[in-house]
DNA sequence: TCTACGTGACACATTACGTCA
DNA sequence: CGTGACGTAATGTGTCACGTA
């Protein structure tokens, strides 16, 4: 589940096999084939399909319900079922349950923002009232005076910002943990439930997504820069090991008075190299019959005998 | 079957507001 | 009190998938 094509034959959700079920706090700390996530986020091969492929980090929040189309799955949980609010208004829930339906058009996007003056005026969408009776300190677009369901903008031209309550905040933050993105439904119930607009809570997933996401590249550079240091260093120490045997092959003399050159043990799991001295360690799989030093090994030439520490092979 | 168009949903970039040091 | 940094709600734009004529 964790991997996607985009389109580019690049696997690159690392699947994160150990951490699907992640909070947005936990992050693998090894999202190795996560990295390519902002090279993958552009227009069409980031997502052929939103409904159906979601960014890693997406993943991570998703659980087995993720694999083929969420929508599907979530169609039908009513997410943040409030006993009595969960019941949506006839007139909110007709055709939401359609993707094309009038009313999910009119409660988001912009489209809808831009149409939903001349819908509600023609008395087709009940406007959701914004009255956040609660909030006392937001004086926002609550009140009486949000009657710009989507538009944000009072009549004074000044966008006037909503501050989420804890309350609000808690519900939305834990329903996103269950579901990163949610179908019209949800989204209505969830709204009526927090006491506001589809929409607003529609731009809090969205934010919310991109926060993550975010959060998630922020990780992986990090882990891209760790990379980047340790290659640099193993790059440098082999460099060296080069220059040495290089300087060797110059004077053949000197090989039994040197020490035996480092040699590189690879985990076969990990892949990761391993520096280890060959005259005390057994030599790795790679390093014995064909190993790369093959003729050009300076022990090849010496009599068994003469070999520093020959015995502790 | 193919095509054009409308629509819904999303990602992403940006703006603007609220809060706090 | 003014201010800058920061978090985040809200907006604008572009893209894709899907349904329909």
């Amino acid at each position: 589940m964790g991997e996607r094509d985009d389109g580019l034959g690049l696997s690159l959700s690392l699947s994160l096999g150990s951490n699907q079920n992640e909070s947005s706090s936990r992050f693998n700390p090894m999202p190795l084939a996560s990295f390519p996530s902002s090279s993958h986020m552009h227009m069409q091969n980031h997502y052929s399909h939103p409904q159906k492929i979601q960014n890693n980090w997406i993943q991570m929040f998703q659980s087995s319900e993720r694999n083929s189309d969420v929508r599907s799955f979530l169609r039908g949980i009513d997410v943040n079922r409030a006993p009595s609010t969960v019941v949506v208004d006839v007139e909110e829930d007709a055709g939401v349950s359609s993707p094309n339906s009038t009313v999910s058009s009119v409660m988001s996007g912009k489209r809808s923002e831009r149409e939903l003056m001349a819908a509600a005026a023609a008395g087709g969408v009940r406007v959701i009232e914004d009255n956040e009776a609660e909030r006392a300190s937001c004086s926002l677009g609550g009140g009486g005076s949000d009657d710009d369901d989507g538009g944000g903008n009072g009549d004074d031209g000044s966008r006037k910002k909503l501050r989420l309550s804890k309350e609000q905040a808690l519900v939305l933050e834990e329903t996103f943990k269950e579901h990163s993105t949610l179908n019209p439904k949800q989204k209505m119930a969830l709204a009526k439930q927090l006491n506001l607009r589809t929409r607003q809570v529609e731009v809090w997933f969205q934010n919310r997504r991109a926060r993550t996401k975010l959060k998630q590249t922020e990780v992986d550079c990090e882990y891209l820069k760790r990379c980047c240091e340790n290659l640099t260093e193993e790059n440098r120490r082999l460099q060296k090991e080069v220059s040495e045997l290089r300087a060797l092959k110059l004077s053949p003399h000197l090989y039994m008075h040197m020490k035996p050159p480092t040699t590189l043990t690879m985990c076969p799991s990990c892949e990761r190299v391993a520096v280890t001295s060959s005259s005390s360690s057994v030599a790795p799989p790679a390093m014995t019959s064909s190993s790369p030093m093959g003729p050009m090994s300076p022990w090849a030439a010496i009599p068994l005998r003469q070999r520093p520490a020959a015995g502790s092979h």
